[in-house]
DNA sequence: TCCGCCAATGTAAACGTTTCAAACATTCAT
DNA sequence: ATGAATGTTTGAAACGTTTACATTGGCGGA
């Protein structure tokens, strides 16, 4: 007798070690799959007793519902999409971070994408998030007027809130401060200060509509004040190095003293830029901001700023999309109040001592 | 005849206007369910006319495959989960960003979770997450050793990979960087700088293993140097007023002249503790950081720190992780350089003026 | 003319839930 | 005893896919 191949006759796997579904559950607790689903999702209607016997099954086969099953199922998914421009900005991951704290106690699934600030991909990845369909979406967008991501979610009634964008219509769920008041603010701030000659660093207008609201209020400020020649330099996201876009206002025959940033990770590297050239903030040059990044406060010189409560805004956007999607709550724009932080990157003005 | 009721005979609404299925494309290109299924999912197998027609009708009906009636099929979910401590610190919220942009370049869909620091919240996380039957993990644990996160997910064969963790075990996948030697360095730049008074401002270790092994290297480094009493001192994360914490560091009787902190964030803090005591960085005390994060380049001194890869540890984490889930990797350790960045926090040794 | 083959398409059975309607069991008043 | 009323439990049909397998029709070669 030649070698007999090593493998029983029986298979030595009873079975293949897949998950468990509810069907195990049910055999083994010898009740039928509609009653191990009631003691899941309605614990009060089924008697203790049998609840009792359930439970130890489930936990016997290690018994992990598939959320999936339910989904395909069910019509909620009890799942949003959140889709930011970039978590590298503290804002974002900030409002982020709220969302989900939120989302969290909730037990929402929160599904995150990000848009690199760039409108293009904005559809892409809300259709990705639509297709797990999702039952909202959180949303800042590069525009919020006139953006085909938005009249798709208006078409298909696919509840969303908008963060951070402040849409003209005041029928569309959105949560946010006031931007131009708030770059008119700090302006203000400037200007009360003795200001007259300032500039704008903004993001750029195409990737955000917040940039192009605070330059509106920056003008507004400095009409009121009588002052003309608002100037305007935009600058691309994700940019730190402020050098060659901030030389002719800092160095140039007619250099400002005042820079008021449509963000505040943009005022920080505008101090940078300063330092760089060998000015002084608030000495020889003012730098406002405006978001209130918690790390705005640690820096020396503390960066003075219109603050938002950003984290705050991610945890209401998620509470407002709550309510739309039950369907109590209808679609309109939120202003939260912002307020001036007592920073030290602005001062009084001085003529600039030429170097 | 009194009132009748309003409602017509026949339904004003022919059939409730739910989305789009499958069957309903089939119907209105005249082929069946299993042709569209080709057409979505092998474009390559079927003839162009048919297809054609098939998209037409996708088009028209304004079709979006429902991802949940997939994955309840298939086997795997292309989705990803992924658990960081919080978003609020830069480091972590970074490397979602780089995590973010791999998934996404790979249609994968990612699932976001946060423990806020807190150990006993990472089971709970987790759960969650599995629950979803997401076909990988990518975490940052509280600690690596001994954690039933850990326990579980190797017990169920799920794959997953460590971020910033830097395991006792070396299979299991993990991608950092040499934590303790991090320190080593960043602490030996104030040793080469004269100093021999140091102190480690950490986070609270229950709460990161990354904390104590950088202490680790703190400690090395001083041992090596001959130095002994390494003061420590451990910080809730999240704060960012350190003044209490660091009251007897700086101001008491033997004031030490650097702080090596165990993240950047803790450094930007205590800079900022350090100017409240009207000390400067770095005349008076040298400040060197762990970590890395893009805003340490801004600020004023420029932060001295050991830096890591962050963004790129997350795309790492993500490609590794593919490869587990399609079994062509096996799990392991992977340490990645870290390099010291040329700040200016950190100083030569000078005795301190008492004030 | 017929056969066999191949490409194109269709049929139908899963996947793991939820939930409606129906069956069964128990209690209690008559 | 009988039936109604109430309390539990169950069977079975979805939900929208994927896919193994069956079917069809057209065409070339004998």
């Amino acid at each position: 007798m030649t070698s007999e191949p090593s493998r029983p006759s029986l298979p030595l796997q009873p079975s293949p070690p897949s998950k468990p579904t509810m069907r195990d559950v049910a055999r083994k607790a010898g009740v039928s799959i509609a009653t191990v689903s009631r003691v899941i999702n309605f614990p009060g209607d089924v008697p203790a007793k049998t609840a009792e016997i359930v439970n130890t099954a489930m936990r016997y086969l290690n018994y992990r519902p598939n959320i999936n099953g339910r989904r395909l199922k069910m019509t909620q998914t009890r799942t949003v999409g959140v889709l930011v421009p970039t978590l590298a900005n503290p804002v974002f991951a900030t409002s982020v971070q709220g969302i989900e704290q939120e989302a969290n106690a909730e037990g929402l699934t929160v599904l995150l994408t990000s848009s690199n600030y760039d409108p293009d991909r904005e559809m892409g990845a809300v259709s990705a998030l639509l297709n797990n369909r999702v039952d909202g979406l959180i949303l800042t967008l590069a525009d919020a007027d006139n953006n085909p991501v938005v009249d798709l979610l208006l078409a298909e009634k696919i509840p969303f809130v908008l963060l951070f964008n402040q849409p003209a219509r005041s029928d569309i769920a959105a949560i946010s401060v006031d931007n131009a008041q708030s770059a008119f603010d700090i302006t203000n701030a400037m200007i009360a200060k003795g200001h007259r000659s300032l500039a704008m660093v903004a993001g750029r207008f195409e990737s955000s509509d917040r940039s192009r609201q605070r330059y509106d209020g920056f003008c507004r400020a400095l009409r009121d004040a009588g002052i003309k020649t608002p100037h305007l330099v935009q600058v691309g996201f994700g940019e730190t190095d402020l050098k060659a876009y901030l030389r002719d206002l800092l160095c140039g025959p007619d250099a400002v003293t005042g820079l008021v940033c449509s963000t505040d990770m943009l005022a920080i590297a505008a101090i940078d830029a300063c330092r760089s050239y060998g000015l002084s903030v608030p000495d020889d040059v003012s730098v406002g901001g405006i978001d209130g990044i918690s790390v705005g406060g640690l820096i020396t010189p503390k960066l003075c700023s219109a603050v938002q409560p950003t984290q705050e805004m991610g945890r209401q956007a998620l509470a407002f999309l709550r309510g739309l999607i039950k369907g109590q709550a209808n679609p309109q724009s939120l202003l939260l109040p912002h307020h001036l932080s007592d920073g030290e990157s602005i001062g009084p003005f001085r003529r600039r001592s030429s170097t």
